[in-house]
DNA sequence: TGGTAGAATAATGTGCACATTCTGATTTTA
DNA sequence: TAAAATCAGAATGTGCACATTATTCTACCA
């Protein structure tokens, strides 16, 4: 009986398993490098063809990216990239607000020595990346702050959350906005909220993290995407399945 | 351009897509209904004979429920019903009470007449289930009322995230406990919290919420499943993809 | 000339057969 | 006797070919 219920432990990636993340990173990283416009349909032939690997992998690929939220599937019709509206945008950050929120919360009440040090290294590596002007490494460390706050809660299943949050809400602004767009997310505000919850000020940081939320949500509203198809071929230049920058 | 933002209607589903949904169905209808026990495996060809159905239609159910969290798969070893922790839904609980103590609290700041109407309907519609000792459509009602409260929102994605919670925590108390101990989650913590949101008092709400569904997983970490292997056949005796009950 | 019907083309969906990997039992060996 | 190795059976994973459905282009007619 107790052997039912055991683990399994994860093994090391066998290389057909790799090669199925390998596809998923790589259309993933086309989207989130803005190359895929909101509408465009992603053909299987034409992927398949462009990365280099079979149909059915690429057909697997889509499938869990369709479950997870990044791309819509119509039965019979194709694959496409979702055109989020910005009402469901400001959505997704009233779920993340309600959430983070809480986060904070919890964070002021119950937070020890080891989540304040990360806590202060992030800020200070934000900072860094502002001083030297390094606007990806920025805009990656920006999202990255609100998943170590969830992960600081030791709670498995809220940082899964919230990553799949994040992923939706970035993916509307990444979609439209290329990189160079990308040094928008205040380092200021983040760096704010840990103060406050160093200072264990719950209300404070609770505050802080609701007017930044809103002021983000602020931002993307007034974004309008500019309008121009791209052929797919042109979307995965330099991206490959076979080996990842 | 406009074109290519607009969203397809959908259709109405054409056989297969409805023979998908079906398979998918049963199998989940099983776990609910505690026939699958955690840890067993679910082989695709004996699923396939069972359910009448091609082996890859077993097969894309199998994957969407290991997207979804009610199954767990391991490369070339099969998908197992997962055997989650007392921990884990602890964490799940945890994660609900953050976003439900929101939600009341939203709630008692702006529900309007209709809201109103329909929690009263809900609560008066408990009362009914209760007094005919309906234990099943209790069962039923008292999930549906979180679902209710997240719903009278309006925010379509607050309602799909927590209807995923939901299902995942309430799959380890149903895969442990058979239909006739669904008599436990009182229906009358829920009228209270319903009458502290028509009497907009916020903080109320909110803490009779946290205490209610610190009362469910207190519930249910008590409980231990019974150890009781089973055989798939048996599992599935009267579930049927064609048609449902 | 504008619009519709129809055919050609291309994409998605599905079942099948085969390759690979795992499981369990039997045999071999220390 | 116990542990390791081997081998048969079964289950999962994958590519291919074909069926079905959508899309586009063309030709025809009002």
């Amino acid at each position: 009986m107790a052997q039912l219920r055991k683990k399994v432990k994860a093994r090391p990636l066998k290389g057909d398993v790799a090669m199925d993340k390998a596809v998923y990173d790589a259309i993933r990283r086309a989207m989130l490098m803005g190359r895929l416009l909101p509408g465009t349909k992603l053909r299987e032939p034409a992927l398949a063809r462009v990365l280099k690997v079979s149909r059915e992998r690429v057909r697997k690929a889509l499938h869990r990216l369709v479950h997870e939220g990044w791309l819509e599937a119509v039965p019979n019709r194709g694959t496409f990239v979702p055109a989020l509206t910005i009402e469901e945008v400001r959505e997704i950050y009233d779920v993340r607000t309600m959430l983070e929120t809480a986060i904070v919360q919890r964070l002021c009440a119950e937070y020890g020595a080891p989540a304040a040090a990360r806590l202060k290294a992030h800020v200070s590596e934000e900072r860094q990346a502002v001083r030297t002007d390094d606007r990806g490494r920025l805009f990656g460390l920006s999202g990255e702050f609100h998943i170590l706050l969830a992960e600081l809660c030791g709670n498995e299943q809220l940082s899964r959350l919230l990553r799949g949050l994040l992923t939706r809400s970035t993916m509307h602004f990444s979609l439209s906005a290329p990189e160079r767009f990308h040094n928008c997310a205040g380092p200021h505000d983040h760096a704010d909220i840990v103060k406050a919850i160093l200072a264990r000020d719950a209300r404070k940081a609770a505050k802080l993290m609701l007017d930044h939320l809103l002021g983000l949500v602020e931002w993307q509203s007034a974004w309008r995407p500019p309008p121009d198809p791209v052929a797919l071929e042109d979307a995965f230049r330099g991206i490959s399945a076979k080996r990842q920058a």
